[in-house]
DNA sequence: ACTATAACGGAACGAACGTTCCGTTTGTCA
DNA sequence: TGACAAACGGAACGTTCGTTCCGTTATAGT
């Protein structure tokens, strides 16, 4: 591969992950390309189409996720280990676009990998949540995907009104009091 | 004005409501158009612009959740009061995609109508938080506005194809559950 | 240095969609 | 019933955006 042609991929992927990440996924290729510095022609030979590149940033995003949720899978105590993995979850998909936008739309239009990666990433919570309600510390009558929605519910409601960042975490943990099981 | 335009009108009107709530607002206008037996031209004759329509279906919804929250305002028990509202909001999100929409993207790009019609609707429900708040039932560090972002989440939750219908039920339980005073 | 060719840039293409325009139809009133 | 205006339908326009194509440029091996 050529020198030239390295430098454009990564320039490329840098300016995806940024513009991406800032405006979510529907922001034209031009945009990319512009930001990378180099025309559209070059983009599409390195990523045959948006979705591939879409996929090369969320795809790391999701694996960041995923590696979170095994890290906190085997902590000592599940309740504390969900509720502050929800916490990280809903700090990581305000702040980047593109994730909340697959989030969002999973299973929709996106492309198998990424849906694929998503189920992990769910599966991967209901780990959690799985030992968290063994030790008594969650209601046993929700799911993984139940309360990933919530948490982007969340984080769409926080990330387009005027509320404030910091009331983010409240709601995070109003959620979570509500996970706990009924006195 | 003549006769078949009341009726045209009249069609168009359904037809939106129908399409809005089934498939969210942004389906093509020409959709919209042949579900009312209509050509694209009766349509923009009758409605200026597409978001014109939007409105138009949007803001009875939002009188609708309005009018639900103001009837429960003088419930004589504030925290059941205020459960109850969350839970027939989010069914009726749950049907509707548009009010979702709507909902999702006030503030955003949504005409003047709208975010006024969304403000209202906060002011009751804020309302139905502060009467629950007094009564005890409901803890004192939550606004309306945080908590139209928990219903956000729950809509969202719910709006995702693949979890079935009763689990909305749940949804609301953990937050409602969440909005209760701490032990 | 020279050439073969990999890679580049960006104009151009096509599809989707909101909106407009105008020839045709239809309701209404005398 | 006849004529006029109101209303209709849908082809056509402009814009946006993903994607392709090709003339130009830069690289790497000899």
């Amino acid at each position: 591969m050529r020198a030239d042609a390295v430098k454009n991929r990564r320039r490329i992927l840098e300016a995806a992950e940024e513009v991406f990440a800032a405006q979510g996924v529907s922001v034209p290729v031009d945009a990319v390309a512009e930001k990378a510095g180099v025309g559209v022609g070059t983009l599409y030979r390195h990523f045959p189409t948006k979705e591939a590149l879409f996929e090369a940033i969320v795809l790391t995003r999701l694996e960041e996720l995923l590696q979170v949720a095994r890290d906190a899978g085997d902590a000592p105590q599940p309740g504390e280990a969900l509720f502050g993995y929800l916490q990280s979850f809903a700090d990581a998909a305000a702040m980047k676009h593109d994730l909340f936008d697959a989030l969002a739309s999973a299973g929709i239009d996106l492309k198998a990998r990424c849906t694929a990666s998503v189920g992990e990433l769910e599966a991967a919570v209901q780990h959690l949540v799985m030992r968290a309600v063994e030790s008594g510390e969650v209601r046993d009558d929700i799911s993984a995907k139940e309360i990933m929605g919530l948490i982007m519910g969340i984080c769409m409601a926080t990330d387009r009104s005027d509320l404030a960042g910091g009331c983010r975490q409240q709601l995070v943990s109003v959620v979570c009091d509500g996970l706990r099981p009924r006195p």
